[in-house]
DNA sequence: TATAAAATGACAACGGTTATCATTTTCAGG
DNA sequence: CCTGAAAATGATAACCGTTGTCATTTTATA
């Protein structure tokens, strides 16, 4: 956590960028977050520890974020973004209930292979996928 | 083609609306598609064969057209939509090529049942997904 | 053929995101 | 420390894809 905004001021450095009290505070919040969220989301919250940090500010920290490899923006379906935290362990897939909207994560290391295998057969290097599953959560399907 | 036209035509029966010109000129225009396509590129197209319809009719068409279920809107990272045709031959996946743009549409039944079992671990039962691999087509990734 | 219901097209409005720009802040170098 | 150039900020306007509005036209039923 601490060591995530290490990693963005480093990428700042590097850039000739500039390391600022909102950035601090947006990344910090954003790192703390669990799940995904939409740009007006943590605007919302960041807003609570820090008013005044503009909508556009989080919005250019995200796509900072973003570039630094620290964070992921996904569309699931509908036209705004939400983003995640891009760590080590990444390469993770999406169960996406269509009633409540929980989104659980999941691996399963041998889809990755067959995955691997298909793109080989139609002459693709594969350097990212995306694998969502639209369905109900145990919740909603016996409710 | 021509069956196409009537299932749609069937539909707008079944639900009390009316066959018109415009809906039938962009159908056409959208099955005669070969792979994905926007509502503006459809619009343009459309333009040509019959000046004069709106933007917005494009638009009203191609959603009577997914709920008929005879196109499916489709939203690969970016913003803009794009629709291809909902056939029989449903449950495709897509590769495609970040460099070049090239979308290639390919299925792979084991992955299903890869899908099926993990969701069942999550208490998910799946009514659709999408998987989508991005990379670098032969051609970008040799040249 | 008259009529009610629905479709059209032009345009405005919308939501999410990005560009603009004057002002403020950061951080080298002196 | 200062100073100054480069960059960041926040307010706002613009943008783009899409949807709503509404007066007018078209469809299809009686």
């Amino acid at each position: 956590m601490a060591n995530k905004i290490a990693d963005l001021n480093r990428y700042i450095a590097k850039k000739g960028l500039k390391v600022t009290r909102q950035r601090e505070a947006v990344a910090e919040v954003f790192f703390a977050e669990k799940g995904h969220i939409s740009a007006e989301e943590l605007y919302m919250k960041v807003a609570k520890s820090h008013p005044g940090i503009g909508l556009t500010t989080v919005y250019r920290t995200l796509k900072l974020l973003t570039e630094a490899g620290l964070a992921k923006e996904r569309r699931f379906g509908e036209p705004q973004g939400v983003y995640e935290k891009e760590d080590e362990d990444r390469h993770h897939d999406h169960l996406i209930c269509t009633r409540c909207g929980k989104i659980v994560e999941f691996k399963e290391p041998s889809i990755e292979e067959m995955q691997e295998d298909v793109a080989r057969r139609y002459g693709f290097v594969v350097t990212d996928h995306k694998m969502e599953l639209y369905g109900l959560c145990r919740t909603c399907s016996t409710a």
